[in-house]
DNA sequence: ACAAGGATCCTCT
DNA sequence: GAGGATCCTTGTT
């Protein structure tokens, strides 16, 4: 309380940098979750910086890949800094970065995002929504980029189309539980993998996010 | 060919 | 805080 943050619009808004390459995300998956914190998704006129996500690792019961490869969670499985896009109770679509060597099915959910440029774009992408632009949660993020399932092994490091491009990382990280995946093992529904930019106010469920130490 | 359920969001109370 | 919307993916018959 008493500073500013970037939910006023006080502070100059971050500009999208270089593409990233596909070795930044061809590594183990909680490293590459925590360093998206800050990166900016672009498609055309829309540039988003990502403020929370959550890592599926390899052997996780809250995975898509938990019980082997299908042709939905098939980019999962492919090369790294691609998109998995999927249909979510049958009316978002979630946006994940596919992360880890080719072979291995893992992926860093985008769960929440803070709007860069483009906002009168994003508000009609809406649907016409009455008040702030808000896109805190996966399904707001789809729909802010205009994404669908076309849009699954897209090559995210490629310019045009869907773009990951570089960013300023945020000043701290907090973490917490996943959101929704109820159906998992406990020790996998109560693990840490969820991350968020510590001093955004573009985040979803904040109040299940606590600080501490981060396990790499 | 069928049935179940889902990595969510919005609108109520 | 609770419940409905809405339809694809998946595993089973």
């Amino acid at each position: 309380m008493g500073t500013s943050n970037n939910m006023d619009g006080s502070e100059a808004k971050p500009i999208p940098g270089r593409l990233w390459t596909q070795s930044f995300f061809r590594r183990e998956t909680r490293e590459v979750a925590l360093a998206l914190l800050g990166s900016h998704l672009v498609r055309g006129g829309v540039a988003l910086r990502i403020t929370e996500v959550e890592a599926y690792l390899p052997g996780d019961s809250a995975n898509h890949c938990h019980k082997g490869k299908t042709s939905r969670n098939a980019p999962m499985w492919g090369p790294p800094g691609h998109a998995y896009v999927y249909l979510c109770y049958g009316i978002h679509h979630l946006l994940n970065v596919v992360t880890e060597p080719e072979g291995v099915g893992a992926a860093v959910l985008i769960r929440a995002c803070e709007p860069v440029s483009g906002e009168a774009t994003i508000r009609a992408r809406r649907g016409g929504k009455r008040g702030p632009v808000s896109l805190t949660g996966p399904g707001k993020v789809g729909a802010a980029l205009a994404l669908d399932v076309s849009w699954s092994h897209h090559d995210l490091t490629q310019a045009g189309g869907l773009e990951l491009r570089q960013g300023q990382a945020p000043q701290s990280i907090v973490r917490g539980p996943r959101i929704g995946i109820d159906y998992a093992q406990p020790e996998d529904r109560d693990s840490l993998l969820r991350y968020a930019a510590g001093n955004s106010a573009w985040v979803s469920h904040r109040r299940k996010l606590r600080k501490g130490s981060l396990d790499r």
